[in-house]
DNA sequence: GGGTGTGAACGGATTCACAGCA
DNA sequence: TGCTGTGAATCCGTTCACACCC
């Protein structure tokens, strides 16, 4: 129903407007937002569509209104619990990343099979053994699983998350995970980004060289 | 002119064409390619159009051959030198998911304004203070950055690294960076995308109780 | 028959362009 | 006048459908 790079947006109109708020501005407009955003304003309008109005013809957006809307579109009534599973270097950094970060959404549990982490804190975030997942995610009611494991364990896991009840699975293997069931998969592949920037940055370079300004900018 | 998605994909073929190697299979179909990477046959069959044909009418793809057209294509005649700035979490865990990963690619050099870490290596490489990052990168003729600092210094390191010729930069600092140079840019957000999922994992729930099957799976 | 290569149809997201309003 | 909200047009990626070949 709402386009899915919409949400992506607004989650980072999000962070734009609580830094606009604290310079002090107290309306902001679609173009400037836009600007900040490097989209178009015509989008950044039909983003906030989906919100419902809080737009003024002609005096744009209150910034404390529309970080308000946002908030509500965006984020649960109550709170949203969230596993991460796999705390290896990335898992660590996601855990750091992720930690106090949101007000409605936060990372309860920590999952690893390694002995020596397990029963320690990462981040504030208790790490359990892979064992005690089912039940841990079950009696916390948590409704979304991060995947930070290799990509050999990474399938296991996902079918662990989805028994226990999760709702949503954010997964950094290497592997794409199956979809057709009532959960929601989105993979970050890191692998395939760098590839994809490695080949673009070549043609890039190529269509400099060829345009005639070669060379160092 | 190439789709984007093409390339993500085609990177993701060329991990599972490793792996369908590595147990022996010698041909495979479209059909196997795209159950293995969750896509349509006829999306792979178009991916690999890009390549130049591989393909025999009924007889599949060789896999070897389909592997080296995918290498030639993506990757770089010669080798194509990364940097990496920020060797917070995030950085040290980037530095280990990419060391020694790619054949012609590789990541020769960090970057952090802590003077503790400067002159350490990390998963193999030697990190550098920010103030030689143009020097090194020139140096070295680096043409990608991977930009893995906190938000409010990653437009500052982006303008560093652009200046000192690089042709690509993967951002993972939660603002957008801007493009219309002649860089490619690729943003990945890590807010976004936890933001995402917790939005449609609510959605995902939402449809699975309107339908009926409410609860656990 | 069964699979590849590909024109054509489809669909979703972005952008344009303008009506309507402060 | 200048911005919002939004129908209409456009663009791009995906999927369908089929001609062609082993």
């Amino acid at each position: 129903m709402v386009p899915e790079k919409t949400i992506e947006r607004l989650s980072l109109y999000r962070r734009i407007l609580l830094q606009v708020r604290a310079e002090g501005a107290a309306m902001i407009f679609s173009h400037q937002l836009a600007a900040m955003a490097r989209v178009n304003a015509a989008q950044v309008r039909r983003d906030i569509m989906q919100l419902g109005c809080v737009g003024v013809p002609n005096g744009g957006y209150d910034a404390g209104d529309l970080l308000d809307s946002i908030d509500e579109f965006l984020y649960p009534p109550t709170f949203q619990k969230v596993a991460l599973v796999g705390v290896g270097n990335l898992g660590r950094a996601l855990l750091a990343h992720f930690a106090g970060r949101w007000r409605r959404l936060s990372v309860r549990a920590a999952f690893d099979k390694d002995p020596a982490k397990v029963g320690r804190e990462f981040s504030g975030c208790p790490c359990h053994a892979v064992e005690a997942l089912p039940r841990v995610v079950s009696e916390l009611g948590i409704s979304i699983g991060i995947i930070a494991t290799p990509a050999a364990q990474a399938e296991n896991v996902a079918e662990l998350l989805c028994d226990a009840g999760v709702r949503g699975l954010l997964n950094f293997a290497p592997v794409r995970l199956p979809g057709p069931t009532h959960v929601y998969i989105e993979n970050v592949d890191l692998t395939s980004a760098l590839d994809k920037v490695a080949f673009f940055a070549r043609q890039c370079e190529r269509e400099a060289l060829a345009s005639g300004a070669g060379g160092t900018r």
